[in-house]
RNA sequence: GGUGGCGUAGCCAAGUGGUUAGGCAAUGGAUUGCAAAUCCAUGAACGCGGGUUCGAUUCCCGCCGCCACCUCCA
């Protein structure tokens, strides 16, 4: 089937067709280690996961770099009175900024593996890339894009004239929009930093291109840098959030093919910002959420990626904690479904004799079709839960349960947000519960009813749920 | 001011020129000692005003309201 994506270059819903047939090569602007994870981050970072698993789920071959930015974004960007957002924090921790970046770098890591990232195959450190970078300066030095005053590097704007295409920023208007320029070195307002010089500045490299003087690397040449050393001069698909497209990706675009001559990017994905309670997130209004947080009040996550999953990342989307409640309830009827699909595929239930082949391919059409109409999730889910439905009804054979079970699996390798399989087995119930069900089944019969729910009490205290059936009790794992 | 987007039932949220989205919540029923799960049934909708059309929530125009980006931010 073919996947249309919205590409922000055109501002149009393109058939998504890779440089090099059954081949992706993809790039993330991942996090700056410089504070905890939220969840407006992850909103982001869901979709290159998102994508990743959808493309391979689709047969295509992904290579996939999500960057670590571990070096210094101006608190006020190109200006020198903005200090290092990283060595602000170190300032304010009183530790060095490198131990601030593992540190972040550490609970970002551990917030991919809880949300049950697929791993990019690279998570590169832009610190580890200064030689990149420099080596890129120096070329764009050489070939007249860049220009040095006091040691600082400058990408000059004027030789780009496509500069502004992915945002649609007329230069002009900028220009008048813009606030005032502080910076008298540049020759234009709009020319942004490859190289800064501070001796004040506490992470620090010799400067590997001609007449360099140590300094550190300016905001937007990492990503160029890394990507085009993982993954060559033309990618496919590059991800970010909808704040990073100006001026971040149009930087990249300048200086990426200001070097090369060739077009960085096929398709641009940018995610919409996330709300949190009808409002933008944010420290003051007591609305931020790390991921952290969310842990913290008890939250699994499966369940945060549910919340964060089930609106279209272009969509605006409003977070509530409430939505998480609604997410487990959600998720909980799903693998309600699959655990007696389960039951009945091993045998320990009776099944029918429905086959549920054609109604499990055409739930898999329709959950491939929502997602290849530029990643609709809702649309994805919808066909997932019309699904459950139709099997709930259902009364399939073991072949036919085995049949909806590997759909359920697809649909969950693709999303990521039910988990595997419920276990289903009996054998490992303690010998004590069942006899404390057998106890309750006898009160049962003798109409004591206070005895009965005090034995399903007890098992409910052991992580077992009772669950009557016609054919009798069975005991589940909670 | 510039750019992009949104306004769908109690909440969240798809989609379509005429035929059931889906989730959560609610109500009635089946099952049940109770509970859980499941099934059946129920109601409720397309911001406002025009236009095109046999027919518009779905296309066009206008209006109102909301949001984001344009400045560090995913």
């Amino acid at each position: 089937m073919k996947i249309r994506l919205y590409n922000s270059l055109t501002n149009r819903l393109e058939e998504f067709r890779p440089l090099t047939p059954g081949k992706v090569l993809m790039y993330h602007c991942g996090p700056t280690v410089y504070s905890s994870p939220h969840i407006g981050n992850f909103r982001a970072f869901l979709l290159a996961d998102l994508l990743r698993r959808f493309l391979e789920d689709q047969g295509f071959d992904v290579k996939q770099v999500m960057n670590i930015t571990d070096v210094g974004h101006m608190t006020d960007d190109d200006e020198d009175q903005g200090e290092d957002k990283l060595q602000a924090e170190a300032r304010k921790q009183k530790v060095d900024p490198w131990k601030i970046a593992r540190m972040y770098e550490d609970e970002f890591r551990d917030c991919l593996d809880k949300l049950d990232f697929v791993m990019p195959h690279a998570l590169p450190r832009a610190t580890d890339y200064i030689g990149q970078m420099c080596a890129m300066i120096d070329t764009l030095l050489e070939k007249g894009y860049a220009y040095q005053v006091n040691g600082n590097v400058y990408f000059d704007i004027s030789k780009f004239p496509e500069y502004g295409k992915l945002s649609n920023k007329v230069l002009d208007e900028l220009e008048e929009g813009a606030r005032v320029e502080v910076n008298t070195e540049k020759r234009d307002p709009r020319d942004f930093a490859l190289w800064k010089v501070d001796d004040k500045h506490l992470m620090q490299w010799d400067a590997g291109f001609r007449d360099g003087v140590r300094g550190f690397p300016g905001w937007h040449i990492e990503c160029s840098a890394m990507s085009g050393d993982l993954l060559g001069e033309q990618i496919d698909i590059h991800t970010g959030g909808e704040d990073n497209m100006f001026p971040h990706h149009e930087c990249e675009i300048a200086q990426s093919e200001a070097c090369t001559g060739k077009p960085f990017v096929g398709t641009w994905l940018h995610v919409k910002h996330l709300m949190v309670d009808g409002e933008k997130m944010s420290k003051s209004k007591g609305n931020f959420y790390t991921v952290s947080d969310i842990f913290g009040k008890g939250y699994s996550g499966h369940e945060l990626r549910y919340a964060l999953m089930r609106v279209q990342y272009r969509q605006s989307m409003n977070f509530t904690l409430a939505s998480l409640n609604e997410a487990r309830t959600a998720i909980a009827r799903v693998n309600e479904a699959r655990k007696r699909l389960a039951r009945i595929a091993a045998g320990v239930e009776a099944g029918g004799a429905d086959d549920l082949a054609a109604r499990s391919e055409t739930a898999e059409t329709a959950f491939v079709g929502a997602l290849c109409d530029d990643l609709n999730t809702s649309g994805a889910l919808a066909a997932v839960f019309a699904f459950v439905t139709e099997v709930n009804k259902a009364a399939p054979d073991a072949d036919g349960a085995k049949r909806a079970l590997a759909a359920f699996d697809r649909f969950d390798r693709v999303l990521g947000v039910f988990g595997p399989t419920p276990e289903v087995g009996v054998d490992s119930v303690p010998q004590e519960l069942l006899e404390l069900l057998e106890r309750r089944q006898a009160a049962r019969a003798a109409k004591d009813f206070a005895t009965a729910d005090a034995c399903r009490d007890e098992i409910s205290r052991a992580g077992y749920q009772v669950v009557d059936t016609p054919e009798g009790p069975r005991l589940e794992r909670v």
